[in-house]
DNA sequence: TATTTTCACTAAATCGGTTTAGTTATTGAT
DNA sequence: ATCAATAACTAAACCGATTTAGTGAAAATA
């Protein structure tokens, strides 16, 4: 069974190759080939299993049918997530999906949406390392369509796709104040992130909506890739500082979860001693002890927002607007605040 | 700043397309293009940042530099720990990763293999539904470069990658006898899958190995698409039978966490009344209550072992030999078998 | 000096589709 | 009977690269 192509189909069946293609495009009828002829196209096609080279359609319809992602990590689970909404959804429109993770690189995240768009995707959704202004506005000057998600550029007026990170923050936060807790600290990361940044803000202003001023040593931003060390460090200052924390306010799941490692480890009971929430979680907070109070991020609909404006870009004609779109968190009520279930 | 093409770069310098396309691909001297021309080549390429169409380049060459990863699921935690390897390593050797997810459905599975054969992917690396005996056929008869892991067709002639999950259930299950658990159910899935299937061997031979006759009440075969319902029948089974198992050795890590909710909702003391292991892990494992011990997939060996025999297969011209890979599991003992730590 | 090699290139074919601009043959209107 | 309109196609250009087969001039060899 060797390979069939549209030059053997219009051969065979005595029929140019225009014909053959309209057809299989379905543009015959607008174009008035024969019922019959359309037939015969349609079966022979099926019959020998013809599948068009995507690389010569894509070339000669400057097109490609794929769509990039680039993301800072595909093994991270929030990404993981998302990114198997974002395929799902795409392959139903008949779209395939390229992925790439930049690693938090910047230098690497410009290459990807360099090699991204040599292979000529016909869109592109970053979930941005937030220091590549130029890639960034090199594909605003093209009109070249993207959607930003989970981090976005906020003096750029781009399409994108974030939760509440402020919101959520705040409301984990006066989750803890409403049970009792008032001396409580925050490890975070070092802000370079927008995300981040608001969930600094959402922490200070649930405080300070309960009339508590922030302590500064009482908020811990360590570096993202030395966390594993870093948490064991905050921890314990916030712990056995000379007037301890009595909660704490993870601002990932990698720091909760990492976090509540370490306040094991120091033999530290939770909640009694220290209680615990987290933004975002693990798939397992639910049965780690104790199970992690949590804001959660609505997977689904930041996968499903992103590909709908993404497509809406690509396949409209006219000019869309720019949307940014913010979602609400939920909070999750365990038992590492305190409160009785 | 407008695109510029090949041609472009012919025009602007005098020369032949030819000379431009052999001198940016590093075939200047061996088609000896004077030293001088080469220059000037490329400084006006890097000056106006040329880059080139890769689905012209891919069509004319007949390779596109991108492969095909098809998964039952990008959003579980296995398969998107392995996929991030994957990427990463082929990115390193110029390849760039196309994915989709065949949530276990052997025709989605078999049209992402065409789908990715039309967009004339060099190789591909399939977690298979072990279903499409078909397209894998067609595959090796085309000896298109394809590698399977984590399932394999063990009845079929080709390369793949799993772990020994024959033995990695002998040793979770050894555990519990040693710890001396005699009456030792599992939970595991409808046993299609290659690798399941092998669990249940291993759990068989190793209550054999301790001279026990395994039940058949004790093995619970539960339909993955339902597992969150069945297996808190499953679990309720095992438990209040009127001769109740004193240990549950669970053949997934989404089995396995799922099973742990159930026994903490049933009040059942994990591992006072019953000890539990688990096939494969979820990152949250150690500080779940109690920490579960299961055995571990060597995640980046898995990765790194794929894309080695499927990139020598791609660039390779002599033809390589057929090499199954079967890689070790790794124990890690936690607290959910009452082993004092 | 005549012939072969080597050097430094290039024209044109090719990859496998899509699309534009025609071309016949037939039908319908006047 | 004549001209315009329509139906049912097709030839050839094009997308943007790679690659094969050659070319003319200079240098080397006989």
């Amino acid at each position: 069974m060797k390979k069939v192509y549209l030059k053997d189909i219009a051969n065979d069946l005595n029929v140019s190759k225009t014909a053959v293609s309209l057809v299989l495009n379905d543009k015959g009828d607008e174009n008035k080939i024969s019922q019959d002829t359309q037939q015969r196209i349609i079966e022979y096609a099926k019959k020998h299993n013809y599948i068009p080279n995507q690389l010569a359609r894509g070339l000669s319809r400057g097109k490609s049918e794929t769509i990039g992602l680039i993301i800072p990590n595909i093994s991270d689970t929030f990404y993981s997530k998302v990114s198997g909404v974002i395929e799902r959804k795409a392959k139903e429109q008949g779209y395939t999906v390229l992925f790439s993770s930049s690693y938090e690189d910047p230098e690497k995240e410009g290459e990807l949406i360099q090699s991204m768009l040599n292979r000529q995707v016909d869109g592109l959704i970053i979930a941005s390392t937030q220091k590549n202004q130029k890639e960034i506005d090199f594909l605003k000057k093209e009109k070249f369509p993207f959607v930003l998600f989970d981090r976005h550029y906020p003096n750029k007026d781009t399409d994108y796709v974030v939760v509440d990170n402020y919101l959520g923050t705040k409301k984990i936060t006066e989750h803890l104040l409403n049970l009792g807790r008032e001396q409580i600290g925050l490890i975070t990361l070092k802000p370079a992130l927008e995300p981040i940044a608001q969930r600094l803000l959402g922490y200070n202003d649930a405080l300070k909506s309960f009339n508590i001023e922030p302590r500064k040593e009482y908020i811990i931003e360590i570096e993202r890739e030395a966390y594993l060390e870093e948490i064991e460090k905050a921890v314990s200052k916030l712990i056995l500082s000379s007037t301890p924390v009595d909660a704490i306010v993870f601002a990932t799941h990698y720091l909760a979860s990492q976090g509540l490692r370490v306040l094991k480890k120091l033999n530290i009971n939770v909640p009694q001693d220290v209680a615990i929430v987290s933004f975002d979680e693990l798939s397992a907070f639910d049965i780690v002890e104790p199970p992690i109070t949590a804001v959660i991020q609505p997977i689904k609909e930041i996968g499903c927002s992103v590909i709908e404006i993404l497509l809406n870009k690509i396949e409209s004609t006219v000019q869309q607007d720019i949307k940014p779109t913010v979602l609400k968190t939920k909070l999750e009520i365990r038992e590492s605040c305190g409160q009785l279930l």
